[in-house]
RNA sequence: GGUCUGUUCAUCUAAGGGUUAGGAUUCAAGAUUUUCAUUCUUGCCAUAGGGGUUCGAAUCCCCUACAGACUACCA
């Protein structure tokens, strides 16, 4: 079956996470390849939530999925109602509904007999004890245990089983499943839209469970490929840990007969730890001083994970450099939005090998589309931050101010540190600055700059500019004896933008005042 | 242990048999900014190792090493 590029189909996508706990960033990176798929070829891209494991169930895991992707601008056109909720019904815009697996139970059954009746599945008996007890007994020689043809007709199962005798079973018991019938000695060849051929042999493989009884809840394997086809999934677009999966996957569209129809396959590569060993995992948490979650995460105990939105990250700045993890355009272009993207995203240009995160590329990123949002955008969001110091400001000053300071920042919650003096007068002065730049007639300089400034009207930038310049010239004062101790007076260290955009913008009577403060404290010693 | 996947500067990556192996981030130096940041310039730094194939290999093949994933009645 030659299943590459030659899929005319409509292109529908899905991500279907599992909500066991936040969605991390590599998760986070497979929707929006998903997405940026979809948009590329004008497909669908919807959400499916794959909760079929109810002991791993967390409870506000998929509230945090969908928020999640919403801040990202990576919306589901299908899975979603308006109201951005799960479809539970099933409507036009959500012909499939409903879109949990868990909504879906009664479905799966049928299947799974399915494939019992064809002779590619069989019911199992055994209880978990027995199977411990062998895996156990394997261990202890050294091997590992699998539940495949070398065992199987040892086992407790409807093999060989009289028909009576098995339907009976079946209604007295409540912890038998459906195990797929591995081939004993088959070779399987797959193809990877990322990674090419495939292929292995089924020997080594196991009896995957499909369906349970004891929950009447099907495994992730059944309930994939049921959903895959029943939603008229196009390609799959998953993670690289599904890859040893895959084989299984195949055999069982081929056993339901949908090989024709099946979807295309594409595993990304993982994400990898900054720090060398693994994937990266939920659990890193912020251990590394940097999220590995795009939102706060309060785990049911109580555990809070960092966010890159609570850490002040640009949703645009984060999808931009999520994109480029494993995805390249082929080109020197590195900043893109969610629509660039979009235009461009291709499955060819997706790379083979697992990429680390960089936490340093990361600020660079937010960086970029820091300085390039308007002052007035900004000022917006740090009246908050100012409101939250207690300090009042009017807009047109906060507006200035960002304007002067953006590009000194890579996130606004750095706009405070860089930026209080224009509010509120400096609470320390820089030791090493004071040393390096004051002298004894320092003082008496700034006392003349103050009377200065007081005459100068109106109290504007090219105003005071122009006076402090004609008076140095005047008096043969070179600038580096005044103008240095002055932003020391006003800013409290040798830092910031041109000084007399400082001046204008705090004031003449600020200006005046805080000249004093440090000539006087200057004077004392 | 077994199966599968991968391996180009510290990091993300480009180069799909022929380039001094390119760009970005980080780091370092210089210029600009009488400050700091930005910006600009320059520098440092890579084809895991070994065999083939070929006139020619980062690119194709084999072996080795290393890394990762998977190996649940989890997804």
């Amino acid at each position: 079956m030659n299943n590459t590029e030659n899929n005319t189909r409509k292109v529908r996508v899905r991500f279907a996470p599992s909500p066991t706990g936040p969605l991390h960033i590599g998760g986070v990176r497979t929707a929006l390849f998903n997405y940026l798929f979809a948009r590329r070829h004008g497909g669908d891209f919807i959400l499916r939530i794959e909760d079929t494991d109810a002991g791993r169930f967390v409870p506000d895991a998929e509230r945090y999925i969908i928020e999640a992707l919403k801040w990202c601008g990576i919306v589901p056109n299908e899975g979603l109602t308006a109201d951005g909720m799960v479809a539970e019904i099933a409507d036009a815009q959500h012909p499939y509904a409903p879109y949990r697996q868990s909504q879906r139970k009664p479905l799966y059954r049928q299947y799974a007999e399915e494939l019992v009746r064809k002779g590619h599945a069989y019911y199992a008996f055994d209880t978990a004890e027995t199977i411990d007890r062998y895996r156990k007994e394997a261990e202890a020689e050294g091997r590992s245990f699998t539940y495949n043809h070398t065992i199987r007709r040892q086992m407790d199962t409807s093999l060989g089983m009289p028909i009576d005798a098995v339907q009976r079973r079946l209604l007295m018991e409540t912890h038998w499943v459906v195990r797929f019938k591995m081939p004993e000695d088959r070779e399987v060849h797959m193809h990877d839209l990322i990674r090419g051929d495939i292929m292995v042999n089924t020997a080594t493989l196991d009896d995957k469970v499909l369906w349970k009884r004891a929950d009447e809840l099907p495994t992730y394997h059944l309930a994939n490929i049921v959903d895959d086809r029943l939603m008229a999934i196009s390609h799959v677009i998953r993670g690289e840990e599904w890859l040893p999966s895959l084989q299984l996957h195949y055999l069982l569209y081929e056993a339901f007969g949908w090989s024709e129809s099946q979807p295309d396959f594409a595993h990304l590569s993982l994400l990898l730890k900054p720090d060398g060993k693994g994937k990266l995992s939920k659990r890193d948490g912020d251990k590394h001083g940097f999220p590995v979650f795009p939102l706060r995460w309060v785990s049911p105990a109580g555990d809070i994970s960092r966010g890159y939105r609570e850490d002040g990250y640009f949703p645009e700045a984060f999808v931009n450099l999520l994109a480029l993890l494993g995805w390249n355009p082929g080109t020197e272009q590195e900043i893109f939005s969610l629509d660039e993207l979009a235009a461009l995203f291709s499955l060819e240009r997706v790379v083979k090998s697992g990429a680390r995160f960089s936490p340093d590329k990361a600020r660079w990123f937010n960086q970029q589309y820091l300085k390039s949002k308007s002052d007035v955008e900004l000022a917006e969001r740090y009246r908050s931050i100012l409101q939250e110091k207690g300090v009042e400001a009017g807009m047109e000053k906060i507006i200035a101010v960002c304007g002067l300071i953006k590009e000194r920042a890579t996130f606004i919650a750095d706009f405070w540190e860089l930026s209080s003096y224009f509010f509120v007068p400096p609470a320390t002065f820089d030791a090493k600055s004071i040393q390096k730049y004051w002298r004894p007639e320092t003082s008496d300089l700034l006392r003349q700059v103050a009377a200065l400034l007081a005459g100068v009207e109106p109290f504007t930038k090219e105003r005071i500019e122009q006076a402090v310049h004609a008076w140095m010239a005047e008096r043969n004062i070179p600038p580096g004896a005044v103008m240095n101790a002055l932003r020391l007076c006003l800013v409290g260290a040798a830092k910031g933008p041109g000084i007399f955009d400082i001046i204008a913008l705090i004031g003449k009577a600020a200006c005046e005042e805080r000249i004093k403060v440090l000539t006087k404290h200057a004077c004392e010693g």
